[in-house]
RNA sequence: CGCGGGGUAGAGCAGCUGGUAGCUCGUCGGGCUCAUAACCCGGAGGUCGUUGGUUCAAAUCCUUCCCCCGCAA
């Protein structure tokens, strides 16, 4: 079968693997022009783009895709199917059109569940037992084409988005394969997704970070993995907003306002959150240090207990 | 040259308006105690990231390079 792949980011670079893995005809790979980034403002490759060239698959890096060439160049490629997975683009119906077989996507989350940009972390987020990913049809609205499969996993309590995400890339490719043989095969289900049980997730930023204190100890430590590797969730520190990075249940309870330190010690530091529960914040990072202990971080700044 | 923070005892920090370094924890030895992540006494441990310079004298001022970190993208 001759697949067409358009991607950027990991996610999409481990099904690319796996597709190249499967030996796919693949005549070749879309991805985002390259950017700067990084400190220093190098310029950079995506990783799919890096994965296309280590394998020898020419790579198209158009800025826009409503252009006359880019069609041309679809055509001249003549794909029995287009898989695209965080490409970062929105396809126009033209470009959808000409593969025979249509266009497939990998998308982080149970379907009709968490369409939109940031799925595998909402899920952890907001504290789910499971979460998992699904392949579909592309369609004109925003991951809201008919399912092919869904695979589910359980989050692990204290698993980071950053871990979960490296599953459920796996995960979503293995699905991937196993979506194009159906429909290779003519086998592949087709579910329309039950609009009713949609939900939408917004892409992270730096203003989700401060951990609002006033909520259940669980939901808070969620919060605190679910924001890594980025943006981190902070909190108030000597003055300063310090990065968190682990956290454990705690027995003590308190009378003192959520977000008030309650203890310090070898446990690392105690606060309270809402209901009277308290949480203990185990490794953080302050302003241009690196990440350490609490505990470590309490030998050099001694803080007091409210 | 995108912007900024930092590299000082095993760990985390202070000192940085110049005069060979201090705190907390840890560690070693001793003491107290039924006991202790408690307390008391004492000790070991640092060419202050690197290069060159200014100076009677630099961790502290200027310079070279290396490394770590955050922002931005």
């Amino acid at each position: 079968m001759r697949v067409v792949f358009m991607g950027t980011p990991d996610f999409a670079a481990a099904s690319l693997r796996k597709l190249i893995e499967e030996k796919y005809d693949l005549p070749a790979v879309f991805t985002q022009p390259d950017r700067q980034r990084g400190r220093g403002m190098a310029l950079s490759y995506s990783p799919v783009k890096q994965l296309a060239l280590q394998a020898g698959i020419p790579v198209y890096q158009p800025e826009s895709l409503r252009d006359d060439a880019v069609l041309t160049r679809l055509k001249e490629l003549a794909p029995d199917i287009l898989v695209v997975v965080a490409y970062g683009k929105i396809l126009p119906d033209a470009l959808l059109a000409v593969p025979k077989l249509g266009a497939v996507n990998v998308h982080g989350s149970l379907l009709p569940k968490y369409r939109g940009s940031a799925p595998i972390q909402w899920a952890v987020l907001n504290s789910d037992e499971v979460t998992g990913v699904s392949t579909m049809y592309l369609s004109k609205d925003m991951d809201a084409g008919d399912v092919i499969y869904t695979e589910e996993t359980p989050i692990g309590e204290k698993e980071t988005s950053g871990e979960l995400f490296d599953r459920l890339m796996e995960m979503g490719a293995a699905l991937l394969v196993k979506t194009l043989r159906a429909i290779e095969n003519g086998t592949a289900p087709r579910t329309v997704q039950d609009e009713r049980l949609a939900t939408y997730t917004k892409k992270l930023d730096k203003s989700l970070s401060p951990i609002d204190w006033d909520q259940s100890p669980r939901s808070v430590l969620k919060w605190i993995y679910g924001l890594q590797p980025w943006p981190v969730a902070t909190m108030r520190l000597g003055g300063v907003d310090c990065r968190v990075f682990a956290a454990d249940y705690a027995q003590q309870r308190t009378d003192k306002t959520p977000g008030s330190i309650v203890d310090t010690g070898k446990n690392g530091i105690l606060v309270a959150c809402a209901g009277g529960e308290t949480l203990w914040i185990t490794e953080l990072q302050a302003p241009g240090k690196k990440r350490m202990s609490a505990v470590d971080y309490l030998r050099g700044h001694p803080l007091t207990v409210d």
